[in-house]
DNA sequence: GTGTGTGCAAAGATTTTGCAGCGGT
DNA sequence: ACCGCTGCAAAATCTTTGCACACAC
């Protein structure tokens, strides 16, 4: 039996004891489908599209909530956030600084790995006294396109 | 001969062409020395107990700047951003969400070899076409400290 | 001397908060 | 019926920007 990512999300708001509001589902199915790591704003527009009377502020509470119990990864790109609520388990990230493109990378060897990283998690946790420790590899540099116009724009000066 | 981190600052920006102003010399000498992961307000504060006049805009602008040619590392915690200037190479960081400390982990195997990281990174960039991609270990969690005030605080509920 | 960097103050962007009323359980 | 959640608008942050002047080169 295939259960999708947003029944999942409502079956864990559900056991804790979360109110599921219309609102609520609206932000649950965007992250849940988005493979796009959108940003508060992204995420507003498209529950706008069914609950138009939806504010920003719900939004924000929402997500933070999903945060708080580990159902939402948080990305910082400059000063944008981003929201990856598709797998919530730790894999790495190619994050592009300049157009702030976001891509869930599935690459070979130990560092794709969840539970490698997962067990150097676990390691330095308990080296170091700290608890629920999430590991969390990103990769940032510049895509391909936004390298090409930059080369460009410096021709231009 | 022991060349300084501040020292090492100072002549890269030199032979970049930027000018050396107090202000950015004194930006400089908080991030060479500070091994605190300081946010921007505290880099200002420390700077004007030299130079009382250097507004905040300069701050920003200065750590822009040592961020763009990468001798700054920006980590986010929250909403708030911190800076490592001491060692721009890949070091995974281990962070506190609740308190936002930053300690620089040395650990071993591969996630702590710093040629590890960015042979993988280089890959990627590779299968990609990305350029000038850095790779970024964080482990997140929460402090001792932190851990045990948030249990008292549940008992007190 | 030239042009970059600085300081100030204002604007912009993002996120949080207070509170009255609605609605999920 | 209760209490958590929502919506609105205002407030609090945080960061950027425009412009005139200063000073590093």
């Amino acid at each position: 039996m295939v259960t999708t990512r947003y029944e999942q999300l409502l079956q864990r708001l559900r056991g804790d004891g979360f109110r599921l509001t219309p609102q609520r589902m609206a932000v649950l199915r965007v992250l849940a489908d988005d493979t796009g790591h959108p940003t508060v704003e992204q995420v507003y527009e498209r529950v706008r599209v069914d609950y138009p009377t939806t504010s920003l502020a719900t939004i924000y509470k929402t997500i933070d909530m999903l945060k708080g119990i580990g159902e939402v990864l948080e990305l910082s790109v400059g000063e944008s956030h981003r929201y990856d609520g598709r797998d919530p388990r730790p894999h790495p990230h190619l994050i592009c600084e300049d157009c702030g493109s976001i891509i869930d990378l599935a690459i070979d060897g130990p560092l794709g790995d969840p539970a490698f990283l997962s067990a150097a998690a676990t390691e330095v946790a308990a080296a170091r006294g700290y608890h629920d420790v999430m590991p969390q590899l990103e990769f940032r540099g510049r895509c391909a396109a936004c390298h090409a116009s930059a080369l460009a724009a410096d021709r231009t000066l």
